[in-house]
DNA sequence: CATGAATGAGAGTTCATTCAT
DNA sequence: GATGAATGAACTCTCATTCAT
């Protein structure tokens, strides 16, 4: 129902893959390590077969069958490595939200100081969207359904506040009047940039818009 | 899987209106009493509450029971309106862009001749998205599973020129370098910015950040 | 896991049917007495199939497409009616309580007051039992799954001590010196002969064992 | 469907323990090493597991998974000594059959003399369910679905008269009337006691209720 | 011998759609 | 036109059983 996250800010590193330790008992004919291995394996195979349908024809549209038939496993194996289908999604939001944290956190103990480092988080975060289109439409397709993100809430939040605080730091020093408006623009830009990439990459060639953007970072830093 | 239209880009009333001939045959400005007659038609009363549901919660998680209920008819009733619960899906969205493009009408015989007709263009829309929510939302949404698009493909695309074609003779007139990177930047931080009003309230306000947009505008044009 | 109620003891009549008088509106082309009693046959239809298969093959073993199948309709049909399996099995438990309940009431209000009367009250249960064999089968499997019973601890804690009560009552008056113990002991025989009539019938016929019980009655109270 | 065995009445040794060849081939007394390499045996093992599960909370509800658990080794292994999970629960029924009938063979090769010799074997009996309540639970639970017993109904009516012929011999030679019906309602009786004492432990305590079954038994016989 | 990953049939349940009334 | 009971395919999930290691 409420939701109250910018839609670029992200987990932090704190979140620990919880799910690749367990099972490493001592006994087995195959060794500990190979299970482990195999689990894993089997693990990100059946994730990134879900996330590709996910990002294609939506959670609600993709069946389980249609995630093992991809991932080209029994549909019951699935039921090994998640409790449930929310259960996948869940952990894909949560990792793929994890590794983009990463890339905040380049940013996050040196305060920026120059207008070149926001073009360069920025930057960094486009190439994180490019490289990992499929996770970023799952992304944007979670805020159309709030009551999934409600999980995440409280992480987004953190996250939210990492993220914003620094940029914020920048803009009052710079001496903006609005700079939390400022702030809020610019993500909404970025979220278009990358909304259209992502979903309209036909014509859109973001590469191209990246100049007008930076123009438009100066100017309303200037 | 392939999409080649700008988000805002709607289509226009060339596109027939295949499944609503029974209760909407005349485009003409209403009377009062076509208008409190279509209140009472059922086949407006079903688009409504399938749109609020659709909107709310999408497409998937809403059931034709859940339809029926929020119209208050019999579900077996929606079936004597719609062949189907997509059918209904397409019926809105159809009816929807068509709604829209009027907007668009309103500068489509006239070419734009000043900054100004192009801030009040986007007004204007900003408006129509701010009245229609809920069809925005779904309008959206649909981006996200481009497969139920597929339906409208053709006639987006040709919409979509007639939205481009002023605006690119306006900015070629000025003297613009790259007037189709500009015209796709404009679109995509008005879809950042609309995107947000729509999926962000909580703490996205459009109304603040105008002047920002006018700003932006003004700069891209000079 | 624990459970504190002697087998036959039973619900009261306050637990009304509380399934069968909604779902009357006045508006359909069926009228609203027609649907009401179509749903009330089909619910009987459902519960009577599931009740056979329950009683024969037990809860567990009993799917729903059996009792789809036995009931002659649709699987999903079944769904209209109950909320789930589970559900079927406690309406049948909770509807077939309330009804032996009614044995007891006959002997209810007013106390009980010649060994003539026990004698009553009993052959008026044993008769209820042979009546509705298939239910007293699936009465007595639930003692052995605790779980299913938890849902009615309540109204049979209530009903025990109504049965108990006036029992106990007559066997203090007679100077029955651990008249507990007393009652503890008819009912485990009437469990044993019961039990023996149900699940044994092709050696076991309890009318020709009632006078050995009438004669142990007699033997206990005196 | 059809079932002819009095509750009490079990199998004797001529059963063969088709399914039991491999550990425990001499049924005489064993040495305490042999003791102690049956707890190690995992067919043993697997078996009490089962039993246990399967008392407590039945047949169906209990997967392979939960027994292997339960047993500490890993699920695949049950398949190297059980052909499936049904054959888990014939082996645990035969085998318990052939234990409780020990019982009745120390009674069986000297015909019953006295009435202490009945209070006896009833003693033993009751003793037995006692220490072997899980299974008793088990054997109880296993004549609400026939189905199940069908495969040991030959060797259960051969048992039967087995035990009914000295009994009847004995109510014969003290001029009963109608033995047969003495027979069975003493077995009734004894089954509603240990029904009760194995399923409603709570308030029913089969030593206090002792002495109003030998009063019982003593007025069948006198 | 021992493991647990892997399979797939089948369970309970939902829901778009049909149709007798 | 209007109803909602009825259908059955398809869904998510479970679990007995198999088998490579």
């Amino acid at each position: 129902m409420n939701q109250s996250n910018n839609f670029l800010i992200l987990t932090d590193q704190s979140v620990i893959n919880e799910s690749s330790t367990e099972s490493s008992k001592n006994m087995s004919p195959r060794t500990a390590q190979q299970l482990s291995q195999l689990k894993q394996d089997k693990r990100v195979i059946i994730m990134d077969a879900a996330l590709r349908l996910f990002a294609e024809k939506g959670f609600h549209s993709t069946s389980v069958a249609e995630i093992a038939k991809e991932a080209k496993i029994a549909k019951g194996l699935i039921y090994s490595y998640f409790d449930s289908k929310e259960t996948i999604l869940k952990t894909i939001t949560k990792e793929g939200l994890d590794d983009t944290f990463k890339v905040f956190s380049l940013f996050h103990n040196t305060p920026i100081q120059s207008d070149e480092q926001i073009k360069q988080l920025i930057d960094a975060l486009i190439n994180r969207v490019l490289e990992k289109k499929e996770f970023y439409k799952l992304y944007y397709s979670m805020f159309l359904h709030p009551h999934v993100m409600e999980a995440f809430e409280a992480e987004m939040a953190e996250a939210a506040a990492k993220f914003t605080a620094p940029l914020l730091a920048y803009f009052v020093e710079k001496g903006d009047e609005d700079p939390e408006s400022t702030i809020l623009f610019i993500q909404a830009t970025l979220d278009g940039l990358l909304f259209n990439t992502l979903f309209n990459p036909h014509i859109f060639r973001i590469e191209k818009l990246k100049p007008k953007l930076w123009k438009l970072l100066k100017k309303e830093i200037s």
